[in-house]
Order: structure tokens, then sequence, then C-alpha cells
DNA sequence: TTGAAAGCGCTAACAT
DNA sequence: ATGTTAGCGCTTTCAA
């Protein structure tokens, strides 16, 4: 019941290793007889080619890394799906770990990435603060996603030009009467965060309107992060619309609208960020800050084809205000 | 720049291989001091050891595969992201593999996963249609998720009992005052096509209903398939509720009846099958049947973490009808 | 046309 | 306490 080797092919035929070796790489220096012959045994013993002596052999193994703070939210469900998909289609092994964000989980499946020797590594940067060291990745070929982490800006980034949709998504609040426009995003850690807050501040002010420190709010982008700032907001009435700046948070906000919405008649508008498939059917539609999944994946799925020596170049999406 | 191994920093130091593998693996026969020096000079080369090395060994390789039909689906997403999380947790390597319920894509993910000696695999079967070859797995273990392949009865499954919540719906249903109820559910070829099926049947009869052949539809479980179905149910007005059986079809069926709600003032009664967060939010809340995700995820976690020997027992979870 | 040897990184089993 | 050898599965190089 042990593994089929090559050797064991030869073994059961009488011959040596080395004639199973090349009759099954279909080289034309073995009798074309012994070639099916061994071909044909090979199959019904269910031989399978060792891709771990292939690696050991010097071959660059065929793994791609792909670090997510989790795989629930659609956005990153879109990615890890399409990135799946194009994963298989180029014959690469899609490895997939959890890091929810945390620093040390991050760096561990770092760890088991080196250990097996995976090439190339997708991920989204989790949040440093301060005096936690930058990840290391040894000489996989690592590529950002979405956010950048401060003390890697060498490494290649696949980001979203968020900018020009959350500045629209402000105008459109201000043109429809909004005044007291309030902000939720993720932390300025990061500069997609703080890009994020920028455009929403540019706009606010192109709107000539005046925000109170108090509709701002940042930090760890989470669920439970966007739906506890947006029942304060909601409760507090200070505030007639919100933008959103991270999935988490928008699922969040989201579901903080929902339930409040059943005991007021008090509408709040409400611009959330990502695009899951479910906004269209939210509440008459959920008008959103639509991320390019698709383009960013196919990117990624290029970026880790490339050959050992390539260098990947960065690369930004726009993304697009939805109205609905 | 070539990787750090045992024997670069045996050279490194002017010492054997093997004391520097005995200082590494924290062994008491090597000098306490050499045994430090190894550990820093390791430390600074960023060495880290070679999983691949460890399986030519002999070694079990940490690798679990997963195959799913697809990943954005929440039910599909929410297993993925909790398998991921107790595989980080158990420090094994999740490899995931998209089939699309294809045949070739699925024994293709198969092949890779024996090529890189994956000790077990959960899969969603995919559908096979009569002279089809069962799938082969060679030594992995299998656990089958959610559906149970007719020819492989002997692997390891993990099911949802959701007979008694089917039958419960339609009762529910009927109770309500519907005397025309669809369904619309996978197709029957594997037993838990049949299972729903028959649960749906049994629950019409138990109520007195006689249920029109033309209300029964069953096929190839996709978003796309239960939208058909029940736009054309819906239009041609022969149905006043419907009962799904299957999470693609149950977020098709969902984006018929929301577009349609639109059109009409008809209401259509309409019960899920999975649920997705969002059921909660859209339309008042979607009733539903609920499949125990996190149970699944756990025990599959559970029976991978077996030692090579163990083999895993076949297990069923009970689903739950949720009213909304 | 076939076979034998060597080496990829690692450790158990023997030397020393 | 440290070093040497051998072998896991495979292919490249060299020998017959």
């Amino acid at each position: 019941m042990s593994r089929v080797t090559i050797k064991s092919i030869a073994n059961d035929l009488g011959i040596s290793h080395m004639t199973v070796s090349r009759a099954l790489a279909n080289s034309p220096k073995v009798q074309k007889e012994t070639r099916a012959a061994v071909q044909k045994r090979a199959r019904e013993l269910g031989y399978v080619k060792s891709a771990v002596a292939m690696v050991m052999r010097g071959d660059a193994p065929k793994i791609v890394g792909l670090l997510l703070p989790n795989i629930v939210n659609e956005f990153y469900a879109r990615f890890a799906n399409d990135m799946a998909a194009a994963c298989d289609a180029q014959s690469q092994q899609l490895i997939i770990h959890l890091t929810n964000d945390d620093l040390t989980a991050q760096q561990q499946a770092l760890d088991r990435l080196q250990e097996v020797q995976a090439a190339s590594v997708v991920m989204v940067p989790a949040l440093r603060h301060g005096n936690e060291g930058a990840p290391f990745a040894g000489t996989m070929r690592v590529i950002e996603l979405i956010r950048q982490d401060n003390d890697t800006e060498s490494t290649a980034a696949l980001l979203v030009d968020d900018g020009p949709a959350i500045n629209e998504a402000v105008t459109h609040l201000a043109n429809a009467g909004h005044k007291d426009i309030a902000y939720i995003g993720a932390n300025h850690e990061l500069s997609s965060g703080r890009n994020r807050l920028n455009a929403f501040l540019r706009g606010a002010e192109a709107a000539g309107l005046n925000v109170a420190e108090s509709l701002i709010r940042t930090g760890v982008p989470t669920f439970a992060m966007g739906r506890s700032h947006a029942k304060n907001i909601i409760d507090s009435g200070t505030a007639t619309a919100m933008v959103c700046g991270g999935f988490e948070i928008s699922n969040g906000v989201l579901s903080a609208v929902l339930e409040r919405s059943n005991r007021t008649t008090q509408e709040i508008a409400f611009i959330g960020y990502g695009d899951p498939s479910f906004y269209d059917w939210v509440d008459n539609g959920v008008s959103t800050i639509q991320v390019p999944v698709t383009e960013l994946a196919e990117r990624a799925a290029k970026m880790v084809a490339l050959e050992a020596g390539e260098s990947a170049a960065s690369a930004s999406f726009a993304a697009r205000l939805i109205l609905r």
C-alpha cells in the first residue's frame, strides 16, 4: 500500500528505474514496446510522479500562497475564487492562510509557505503598530493586495484607486442636500486608509461642507467596528448620511442601518464599500463603491505566473461609484 | 541568494552539517555554546527548514486538499474559512481547488494533490453521469462533503440531515394556506438530491397536497438553474410558494423573486436553502433551511487531523428551518 | 538502447 | 561531543 515509485515499477518489471523514468517521459531512447509496457503498468499501479522529489532536484515548486484576513467577506471570497480558478488553469497549487489581520498569524503563515518553498505570496498585509517588525518572506515573491505596508514599499502591490469614487460619493450626497456626512473607514496606519479618508475630506471641502470631527471614525476595519460606529452616529442624529471606507466596515454599517430602519422612519443615506452581490437586493439597492475584483485577481494571477527572475510591477485599478 | 541549508550554515561555521542539524533540533548532545552559535547564525541567515526534504525522508506532509465547486457561495466560503482557520491552528497547509462541479477539473485537482502527497482531501464530489469513472484519489484520505458519490460509499462523508427541515418547510407553507408549492433542487443523481426531493414529496403528501409534476424542477445545481426555473414558475402563476434544495439554486431563485416582486404586487412565498448572512437583510428576511456549517467544518478539521492509520467515521448534522 | 552514479536537504544509525 | 554514511524519488551526466 506504500507509494508507487519508478523504482517499485522497475522492480515489478525487472528493469532499471532509469528505463522507467525515460519511458514515462516518453523518451525515444527506450524501446517502443518497453515504453508502452511501462506506461501501462504505471497506470495500472496508479503511479503519480512525486512533486516533492522534483522540487528536491531543483524544480521550482508550483505553489502560490494567499494570505487574507478572512475568506467570508465577498470581496475576499471573490478574489480567492478567481485566484483559485487561475491557479488551477496554470497548474499551480493555491495555499490559503487566514490572518485575521493579526501580525503573528501572518508571520506564521509566511514561515509555513517558505517551508514548502512557495514561489509567490499574494497577501493583504496586516496592520502594524509602531515598533512591530516588518513581515519577513525570505526569497518569496510578495504581492501586496489592496493595502501597502509602509516598510515594504519596494515590493509589488495591487492597489485600488478609490479616491475619485469616494470623492464622487461625497459630491453626490452633497448634491442631494446632505450637509452632515459621516465617514467610517479603515485606520490611517496604512496608505490605503489615509488615501480614502483624504478623498472623503477633499470631497467634502469641494462641496463646501464643514465636517465635524465627531463624524470621522477610523479604526481597525472590522464588521463590529463599522456596526458600532454606525449605530452611534445614527442614534446621535448628528448625520444624515454615511460613507464607508472598508469592506467589513461596510457590511457592519449596513447591518446597523437595516436594524435601525425598522425602528424609525428617519432614513439615513449610506454609501458602502465593495460590491457584494446582495447589495443589489437589500433595501431597494445599496449604493456603493465598487472595487474591481476580477481585474485585481487577473493581474495577480499573471504576476504569480512570472518566472523566478522577472519582477512584478505594481498596478492600480480604479474603483467606481455605483448608485442604486 | 540561494537557499540557506544546514550545509551552508555548517560551511559558514566550519563544522559538520550534522552538528548544525542537532543544534537546530536543540539536541543536548551538542555543546551549549555551539548550539547557541548555530541558532544565532541560522536566524541571521534566515534559515527555514525545508518541508520538502522532510517529506522526502518520510514525514507525512501536512497538506490538506479542499475541493469545492466554487468559493463565492457563502456556504462554501464559510466552510473554507473555518477549515482554513482550523488548518492554521493545526499547522496544516490548506490547498484549495475549484471544480465548478466538473469531473475533469475534479480529477486534475486530485492528481495535483497526490503529487504533493496531500494526506487528506475534503471534497464536494462533482456529479457523475452514468458511464463516467469514479474519482481516483490514490492513498489520500477522502472526506466527502454535503453529497456522497454513489460509487464511493465506503469513503467517509460529512452529510446534512435536511429531510426533517425540508419536511417542516412544506408543512409550514401548507399551514399558511399554500396549495401549490413548487420544488427547485439539485438533481437526483446524488443521494443528497434524492433525499431532499423525497423529503419535499413526503411533506406535501402529509399535508394532503397533490403536487403537479410541472412544479418539480431538478437539475445541475447552479445559480442560473434556480433563477430560470423560478422565473418560469412565477410567470406561469402555477404556484404560490417555492422550496429550494441547493445553495446556488437558492440564491438564483431569490434573485428571480426579488426581480419579479418589483413588477407585480403578487407575492410568492419562498424558502431558501443555506443561510448566508444577508438572508436576514433581504426582503424583510428570507426564511430558509439553515445548514450547520461550523459543525461540519469542525468535524472535517478533526478528521484531517487524524493519524495516517486511523480511519474517519462518517457523520451527519441536522439542518434547521429558520422562519423569518 | 540500457544502466549506474551523483546529488538536491534532511536525520537515524553508526562511527569516532 | 562531533563527524560520516546512507537513503527518501527523481533526472542529468557519464559509462557500457
